[in-house]
DNA sequence: TCACAATCCTAGCATCGCTAGACATTCGAG
DNA sequence: CTCGAATGTCTAGCGATGCTAGGATTGTGA
């Protein structure tokens, strides 16, 4: 029948309107407080119905996460896309430490709360694209070394700096000249 | 009184005590199965007695990772000390990683559940020395650029490995390799 | 119309961090 | 030596958490 398709997507749509409505608390009010009551009652739903959508609070987490990866990887094609050859880096890096900022909470959701996201070979295709995105700036700097190996050296770097940003574990007023070094660090042969 | 000091004696046994209790469990099942309840049992004493040395969960994880930030500085020394000149910055690297690897809930406490300590100007000592380590390594091979910020940049880099590492977002086979595209990316001017 | 299946909610369990108030112990002044 | 006071500790409990069992309600298809 057609009623099980509109079931079907109207299942959907609620889910989306679950991991929407997660995110937007955990932005405004931090992770913590986001909890399967409060996000019931926001959907105006009973607490089971989220059960029904997810294995627990932890897979909401993580489908918030793989959202926000999706999320990324667009930020990371616009930015390489829209630089001038030759500054496809300092757009990644910006767009990577704008990012982290303008959504801490979805940061923290991709990078130290998710904890069901699978990687290696067996990895969804979201998280994939993500790495091809890094890839497509990285590997035309790595001369004879390993494309991969350096990608993920690259991506280390400015992840680690966004990390520590964020902790507060950096000097404000050397923000520049950090993504100064970092560029040349990694931009020349 | 010397009873007085007598006290002040157990209480600070009591207190390290709890630190090392906490710690063991976390990292033997995890932070989040160190409770207060647990970890009462643990030292045999109440709960109410925690909070009359902590003011709560969160500031005995923070005198964990204080610990932990205290034992991260004297085995970059032992690295650094230790090593050829000219390979400090590899000995600190690999003591790094290391470290992040054999203590895996410590790592988690300085780095991301930590929340009571202060940095900046007016950060505990321990904190400064950690960076003090750190900047030995890296200030020498600053060239022209800000030592601070180099640090800063060179530390990141580190970090970012250890903790895309840490949640396996990283290919193992290609580590060897990540750590000496990390030395020669850093190592000359 | 009616039996059945899918959907949803009420109510509750175990556990958590934390705290108030009672109890016990030790101290110091007279 | 005595006895009130101060200190230290514990029992019991509060509010809130993630999660689930079982009943009520709705909608479906014969």
């Amino acid at each position: 029948m057609a009623t099980q398709q509109r079931r079907e997507r109207e299942r959907a749509q609620r889910e989306t309107l679950i991991v929407n409505a997660a995110r937007e608390m955990a932005e405004a009010d931090g992770w913590p407080s986001v909890t399967i009551r409060k996000l019931a009652e926001r959907i105006e739903y009973s607490q089971p119905v989220l059960y029904s959508h997810f294995a627990g609070r932890g897979a909401i987490i993580d489908a918030v996460a793989l959202q926000g990866i999706a999320e990324l990887t667009a930020v990371f094609k616009a930015a390489r896309t829209a630089a001038e050859p030759g500054d496809e880096l300092a757009a990644l890096a910006q767009a990577y430490l704008d990012f982290a900022t303008a959504n801490p909470a979805l940061f923290e959701a991709i990078f130290t709360l998710a904890e069901g996201l699978t990687f290696g070979v067996d990895a969804p295709e979201v998280l994939k694209a993500a790495f091809a995105e890094l890839y497509a700036v990285f590997a035309p700097l790595a001369g004879d070394r390993d494309p991969d190996a350096f990608t993920e050296v690259g991506w280390a770097a400015i992840h680690g700096l966004a990390v520590l940003n964020r902790g507060g574990r950096l000097r404000p007023d050397l923000l520049e000249q950090r993504l100064s070094i970092l560029l040349e660090r990694f931009a020349r042969p």
